[in-house]
DNA sequence: GCGACAG
DNA sequence: ATCTTGTCGC
């Protein structure tokens, strides 16, 4: 599939904090999504130990029966730092890499990490889906900003992220007894929309198929 | 000013 | 993210 080559990949902060105000007002949240979800993807992406070099991996599921229909994978090299609020531009260089070597186009894609619940409201979830111009939800597995409330433990149960007034996400409990993942919407997807398609491609483990097996197969490859 | 901080 | 064993629970 192709992507859109809004910018350039900044190399430093102030312009990649740059690329992140120009961006943020071409995300879409109050966009319903599509009515049919066919094909999602799960994007994740796995560190050599010597912190350079990196893989990018996709993984596209057939959401009516949880069959991977296509794998991706691409080496690449860390071109910014970790530093907390731009996540993205260590990782999305890779990730948009091995989307161009698509051969489907998948109908949704699982992001790792957040997106509008971010200190700038502008997460890789955010970003990807407007590059993409695909709806995008934003899965992590741990808190980041803003306030949330244990859910109950049962599955399917959850509790808002809140930073002041404005709510940001979700605490989701995807499986019973198990700590809860953090959703929040990406591009052109409800939230609530969001939790939905997350319980359907949750039947098992915490994490959701798609983001498992971009996970094995960024790490492990297949 | 200090600590916390997606992966 | 990554470095790592055993162990509790369904």
């Amino acid at each position: 599939m192709r992507v859109r080559r809004l910018h350039d990949w900044p190399a430093t902060i102030p312009e990649a904090r740059a690329v992140q105000e120009r961006l943020r007002p071409l995300a879409d949240l109050t966009d319903l999504g599509p009515r049919d979800v066919e094909l999602v993807a799960g994007l994740d992406v796995a560190y050599a130990a010597d912190g350079d070099h990196l893989t990018a991996a996709v993984a596209v599921l057939r959401v009516s029966t949880l069959e991977v229909v296509e794998r991706v994978t691409v080496s690449g090299r860390v071109r910014f730092p970790y530093v907390p609020g731009l996540f993205a531009f260590r990782e999305l260089p890779s990730l948009v890499d091995a989307l161009e070597k698509l051969q489907t186009t998948p109908d949704l894609l699982l992001c790792d990490g957040y997106g509008v619940a971010h200190p700038h409201r502008f997460g890789l979830a955010c970003h990807l889906g407007v590059l993409a111009d695909l709806p995008t939800i934003g899965v992590a597995k741990t808190a980041f900003i803003g306030a949330y409330e244990m859910p109950a433990p049962s599955r399917g149960a959850w509790s808002p992220i809140r930073d002041d007034d404005e709510t940001l996400g979700r605490a989701l409990r995807t499986r019973q007894n198990v700590k809860p993942i953090f959703v929040s919407q990406g591009h052109r997807m409800t939230l609530d929309i969001a939790c939905h398609h997350l319980l359907t491609l949750t039947p098992k483990y915490r994490i959701p198929a798609p983001l498992r097996h971009a996970d094995h197969l960024s790490r492990h490859g297949v």
